[in-house]
DNA sequence: GATGAATGAGTATTCATTCAT
DNA sequence: CATGAATGAATACTCATTCAT
């Protein structure tokens, strides 16, 4: 009897290893990083403890990879480094297009949300996530001062504050406003912020 | 024993126990619920670990009553039930008020937006929290429709979120946007949405 | 009821601590470091496994503990610091000291020999060894100078060498030579040796 | 298949449990049995875990078969069984061939030094190698006899110790005497011993 | 009221060993 | 012959909680 072939290794690994960052996600998202038990993990993937630690070393670095992915499979493919200024179109097409990212990866995002809130759980996550965040700013920034805003500054923190609050409502209280009937006021808002 | 010792006995509970709260919020803000334990509230506090069982029956306890401590000590003066509807200057001062709770709370509102993702923690802290949320949506929306909002609901739905993110933001990144300023952006928008 | 005083406490502290260190020396000696889990310690004890940590931060905390305790009773009220010479009943006073502070100490020495054998586990322990071991090297070296030795230098390895030896079979094969006798057959053959 | 094949796979098979023991005995010599796991061994060797299993049937069979291939490579081309006594030549050779040895085995010789003081890891080592050192200790005595000691039992002690502990300090502390040197010291002392 | 020793269930992690391929 | 995924029991360590004093 021959070995597994190492492609048929790769394909376990990788499947397995999707399969308990998937249960992780889960738990992490709903029940927090210190409360999920490797057990809990391990039983809900329906393997043995010892097994994660064949793919991951530690627990923590199941939450880094979980982070890393998620920041991936965010902003993969979002082209925010627009040369020119975004038209009114393209604006809102971003917009819409956040609302997407989010409904896709809500549990990315409850996950990026709590973790905020506990900076020392991922002590570069703060960071990085503001790193990541900054480009945005400055698109904001510039479609808001194209725009004519008188207050651009001021703009950018009212509209800021409004996308974070939608995003936090569609994750924590979902039932609180209706996502997409949100998406489109909150794209209106902008406008009248704006537009002042 | 005098009289008075009882009277003193009980103000020495009083005090012992604030300040187990006390510490006790500081810890669950900045490091969470589950990464607390009682040991270092214990020690943080100057008492011994036994002690902390005087005064409360469980770690879940203490969660459980600085919630409704941080509610009270938000909400307590915080008389909302206009019987008519907001002038501007009362709208004014009621958003202010807000920040101003904000600042004076800041950890009950890092606690309670960290509970608020972690649901399991405190089951019905969800709940009471949509409840005490509630008047304010009622005061927001009457505001706003008697300032002749063409649409009110989405208007709510908007400023909701903006003032939600604002929070989140100054809890979460205060070095992102400079408090005051925000606050003073966050109502000229507003004013900008509603009259849009 | 009045909680214990603070000496009741201390008293509680020192005579478990002694019991734990006594248990785990014993274990340590006989079956080796890593050979013994904290299981076996706290069971043989008769203490739960969790006081151990309320007593030391960590198995190697232990055996840290072990290794100067170990040092202070053996070398403590070993005055080696001669100004002069021996001479050569204070000599062999020296040698059958030496050979007391080994019956006296059985476990220790056989622990030490092990961490000599394994030096990772205790990483300081070593030089630590060494350090203690250099006056004696003097004051043998100083002695047999004194006596008229033609290569001092050469007569101190091979006594060095016997003695290590000797505590090595007392430990190890207590059974093969019998110590006493050992013992007296060790100091002559250290004066042939010089004399030689 | 030619016959030679069959032949080959026994020389495949032989390689590699001597790569295997090779890497084993390093490990274990320079960390401990217990502090070596069969990871370690099956990667520094470069083979897989499952490899080891196939050529042992145990961690503790690993350990076995090094501590009788240490006696053999240590033992196999020394005739002690001499009809006669040994000259003094002989005897000097005895000395010699014997730190040779030791030399060529450093490893072995530490291994088994950390199992004389852990007897439980490998039950009856302790016994198979006091078997292997009683035919020594004849030899030893009959020499010294023959020489005209006027204490045999005694001298053999002191020669057995002095040996003992010189190959200690070599595998325990080869920086502390220069072995070599060593070497020829521990030979004279012996005759200073036994001419008394 | 107050202490901290003591417990026991739980946590992350390791590792010898098995087994399908 | 060879692989490494998979297991399960064990390990060091933590912590909410109890309790004698």
């Amino acid at each position: 009897m021959s070995p597994r072939s190492a492609k048929q290794f790769d394909d376990i690994r990788k499947q397995k290893k999707e399969l308990i960052m998937g249960v992780a996600l889960e738990l992490f998202a709903e029940n927090g990083f210190h409360a999920t038990s490797i057990s809990q993990i391990a039983k809900k993937a329906g393997i043995s403890k010892g097994l994660t630690y064949n793919y991951f070393e530690s627990k923590k670095e199941i939450l880094g990879e979980l982070i890393t992915h998620g920041f991936n499979s965010i902003f993969e493919n979002f082209d925010i480094n627009h040369d020119g200024v975004l038209t009114e179109e393209e604006f809102i097409f971003f917009i819409k297009h956040n609302f997407k990212l989010l409904r896709d990866n809500m549990q990315h995002w409850k996950l990026f949300f709590s973790l905020l809130l506990q900076p020392k759980v991922a002590d570069s996550f703060s960071n990085d996530y503001k790193e990541k965040g900054a480009p945005m700013f400055k698109m904001l920034f510039d479609f808001i001062n194209a725009k004519g805003s008188k207050d651009p500054e001021g703009d950018l923190m009212a509209i800021s504050a409004m996308l974070e609050g939608a995003f936090l409502y569609s994750v924590v209280a979902p039932d609180v406003f209706p996502m997409e009937v949100m998406e489109e006021k909150i794209i209106n808002a902008c406008f009248k912020i704006i537009n002042g």
